[in-house]
DNA sequence: ATAAATCCTTTCCTGGAGAAAGCAAAAAAC
DNA sequence: GTTTTTTGCTTTCTCCAGGAAAGGATTTAT
């Protein structure tokens, strides 16, 4: 299904999808053209899911990321999802094994707003906060 | 630095990046070229960083994420960020408060591929893992 | 041995992106 | 209050990347 020409492509793409197909083709000993046509074939057939922006969020103000555990006190998890799909400051989050049913990751602009989202978080669950001091990476 | 104009456009990128500059100003109400600009503008400010892609990690086999917690068990932080930083199966490291030093989210393609990542770890420190059992988010 | 499928290259053409010039409005200087 | 400068936009023009189509080589099926 993917052969290792493949897996080439998409590391490039994911150091930055906007390089050109031609030089991208350098480095793979193909023509642009062959290299678009395995890029659509991987878009079609959904490896490649979407193409997308880096930020940096400070600029932006995000300063505050935090990893967030939720221990459901509900056993409503539909309306949880929902509401964390919904949610624009949730980054992340999935269903977890060990301890907790949900591991997040929110970026916030303050204290303010992590507590407000906390708050709202608490209809559903407890949880454990950890706020990142410092991305490695 | 930003005005309203420059977050919708970087929304727009974000949900796909390769949006044409025409189309984008379409939305913003502005020329292709004007939102050129400002593109240009905020790649050279830093505040968009890079272009990647979105790829379905599933279909790459890298079907194992996890979160780890890490407990310093040494004070050697610089040796860890750096092996943290090499490790390719290491997609986010940060530093963190509460309880733990860092929170890791890692991905891998098998059970005995974690194994060998905590192995790994082992001499740094202590962890506690959350493997994710469905994405959400 | 022939037919079909796959994947590549080559060629051609369209249209997006970048450069340059010109314009208008706002900000700064006097 | 008028002039000058700056900023950010539009328009125009040009070039090249990317997509389509055609043709060829290699592999797979019959």
């Amino acid at each position: 299904m993917l052969d290792n020409t493949d897996l080439k492509i998409l590391k490039l793409l994911k150091s930055n999808c906007k390089m050109q197909f031609r030089d991208i083709g350098e480095v793979v000993h193909l023509t642009g053209q062959a290299v678009s046509n395995r890029i659509s074939r991987m878009e079609h057939f959904g490896v490649i899911k979407g193409y997308t922006v880096l930020l940096d969020e400070k600029m932006l103000n995000k300063s505050l990321t935090a990893y967030i555990t939720i221990f459901m006190k509900t056993t409503n998890h539909e309306v949880f999802c929902e509401f964390l799909s919904n949610n624009e400051s949730v980054l992340e989050a999935n269903r977890i094994s060990g301890e907790g049913c949900y591991m997040l990751k929110i970026q916030v602009n303050s204290q303010e707003d992590l507590n407000d989202f906390l708050d709202s978080v608490l209809k559903y669950g407890n949880y454990r906060v950890n706020i990142s001091i410092g991305k490695i990476k």
